[in-house]
RNA sequence: UGGGGCGUAGCCAAGUGGUAAGGCAGCGGAUUUUGAUUCCGCCAUGCGGAGGUUCGAAUCCUCCCGCCCCAGCCA
């Protein structure tokens, strides 16, 4: 049993698998099909892995499949490169459609043979109007809208404009073929929806044969009855739209009868899930693409190191619903915690460094503590780490004038250095402008392994790499891409947040380090975790933070 | 003022007439060589509101309120 299976036996319960286990049970379907249609316009994001997930999930659960299937009916917005990036990151997010690989254009000349159907049948004509006639005779949300002129055309004239609109003898724009349903209908979708467009496109897999494209709503159920997918799952604006997913089903010879089911897409605070933004994010340049580490795209948070099964469990964890509603970007960073802390290996590194001394330690004398690489799996072994006289320790873990819930290293005080000494700030030394640049320090040689023999007990216990053999890296924080937990779409980049990237340019890692593989989480002690950067390289380190550790003292010392 | 949906804790979310699951966040406490992890405890007399039906209502009925989506030749 495959993970991903291991996975599904153990997920939750919603409505929609009801209704699938409904169907199964009363004999409706013998199996089940569902479908992931993305359009390849733009990369997959976390809203999307909600939907793989519901769609594989189910297929796997319930014993049916799921194909993967590109909605690739307007070549005026898609391109190869988006759906080479969706296939890698749905296999990546740990999915397999193993044959059923589709894209709606393979059903371009079936669609327009049904179209040919419906125009046969009294139920589908050839619109003259412009797009600015057919807006104003659409009417209003209150107001009916009224027929085209052109609405009664013979059959023989409407199949010849067809033909002619598919033979390419119209410019853009000249004419549409619409269904023929209702003009007055409460439902705006029913208004005589448009099936087909005239577009002078190349298509990145029809090339230039085709003129005419099919619209979404012409294309969509058709492509689900001929794939035999039972239950098309999509989001919630779409609701609208089922009256005419199935008033087309019911008037054309589909070889199967789909239904649509409609769930509430997933929104997350302090960042945004609009393709639309997301697009414009990579090219106004406000990040460096769609894999940037900021950016809530699966390429994003691969390169973040976020393992795809911490994906998978936040979206076990959400639940599907019909409500709208916006998680906490909190509850994506605990399941992703709660993923490393189980599998990433501990190390030391010390992010902004201050150098101490430790004035009885012999010069140049230096000796091996061992550490441990998993304080909750022994079967991760240890290693050895050399402790110096010189050392570094996190600026953060001194202070000159320590609050009192302060229990880290300042004057006079004794702490831990991990795995190592206790040690006793003794002097301070700073610059001609004040800042603190060295502390002098003594050790306890009987705390080797960092315990007293007489059992004294200090409060903490800090992470240090030695001066002489750490080793030098950049080390990129990442922060919320937006400082408003619900950011305004409409004026988003006034709203991006400045701080969203922190670049440390001089961090110190144990030497271990240097041999971290791409990607490879690892949590760097009392900071969090990280992952290597595909910048990195073995004359440059670069580790991204994939989140930081629950940080109990910033809390603290942030409440004064 | 048309059509389609949705309202259960700060945030997700179970619940389908028998007396409000679970998770996140938060708050206490224990353990701790990561202020991490782990563990224990607390956290809705209440289900958008008001009536009604019923022995019994988050669940059924009526009215009201609030929020979301739809007027692309986008998906």
């Amino acid at each position: 049993m495959s993970v991903v299976e291991k996975e599904a036996r153990e997920a939750g319960q919603d409505f929609i698998r009801d209704i699938v286990r409904a169907d199964l049970e009363s004999g409706r379907h013998k199996s089940i099909v569902t479908r992931f249609p993305p359009e390849p316009n733009g990369y997959l994001h976390i809203g999307h892995a909600k939907s793989i997930c519901l769609n594989f999930g189910i297929a796997e659960e319930f014993g049916g499949h799921c194909n993967l299937r590109f909605d690739d009916t307007n070549p005026t917005k898609e391109e190869q490169e988006y759906i080479d990036a969706i296939r890698r990151d749905v296999r990546w997010l740990g999915f397999d459609w193993g044959e059923n690989l589709f894209y709606a254009s393979d059903y371009f000349e079936k669609l327009y043979e049904w179209a040919e159907h419906l125009i046969r049948t009294g139920k589908a004509y050839v619109d003259d109007q412009s797009q600015e006639e057919m807006r104003a005779t659409r009417g209003t949300l209150t107001e009916p809208g009224t027929n085209s002129p052109f609405r009664d055309r013979s059959v023989e004239e409407n199949l010849d404009l067809f033909r002619r609109m598919r033979a390419g003898e119209f410019p853009n724009g000249a004419r549409v073929l619409r269904a023929k349903i209702d003009m007055a209908s409460g439902n705006i979708n029913m208004r005589d929806p448009v099936l087909y467009r005239i577009l002078h496109a190349e298509h990145p897999r029809t090339g230039k044969k085709w003129t005419i494209y099919p619209s979404y709503d012409f294309a969509h159920g058709q492509s689900d009855a001929i794939e035999g997918v039972t239950h098309s799952i999509c989001t919630l604006e779409f609701e609208d739209h089922r009256p005419l997913y199935d008033w087309l089903i019911e008037n054309l010879p589909v070889p199967s009868q789909p239904r649509q089911y409609e769930f509430a897409r997933l929104n997350l605070t302090h960042t945004v899930l609009s393709k639309r933004v997301l697009t414009e994010l990579v090219r106004g340049g406000h990040v460096a693409g769609w894999d940037d580490p900021r950016m809530p795209t699966l390429a994003g948070l691969r390169r973040r190191g976020v393992p795809p099964a911490a994906i998978r469990e936040f979206v076990r964890r959400i639940g599907v619903a019909k409500a709208n509603s916006t998680v906490d970007v909190g509850m994506f960073e605990f399941v992703i915690r709660e993923h490393l802390n189980r599998t990433a290996q501990r190390r030391m590194a010390v992010l902004r460094p201050l150098k101490i001394v430790i004035e009885n330690y012999p010069e140049g004398r230096c000796e091996e503590v061992e550490a441990v690489n998993h304080p909750e799996d022994p079967t991760a072994g240890t290693r050895h780490i050399r402790f110096c006289r010189e050392l570094f320790i996190e600026r953060d873990d001194f202070m000159e004038n320590p609050p009192k819930k302060f229990f880290r290293l300042s004057p006079g005080t004794e702490v831990r250095l991990r795995y190592a000494y206790f040690i006793t700030c003794r002097e301070v030394v700073k610059d001609a402008t004040g800042d603190v640049v060295e502390l002098r320090c003594v050790y306890d040689p009987t705390t080797k392994g960092g315990n007293a023999p007489d059992g004294r007990k200090v409060k903490a216990t800090l992470h240090w790499v030695s001066a002489m053999d750490s080793v030098p890296a950049e080390v990129r924080l990442y922060n919320p891409l937006f400082t408003q937990p619900d950011p305004d779409v409409a004026n988003f980049a006034t709203e991006l947040n400045p701080n969203s990237l922190e670049v440390i340019a001089d961090a110190r890692l144990e030497p271990a380090l240097a041999r971290s593989k791409s990607n490879e989480p690892v949590q760097f002690e009392r900071q969090g975790y990280f992952c290597p950067d595909p910048d990195s390289s073995p004359d440059r380190l670069v580790f991204n933070r994939t989140v930081g550790l629950r940080d109990t003292w910033a809390k603290v010392s942030a409440a004064g």
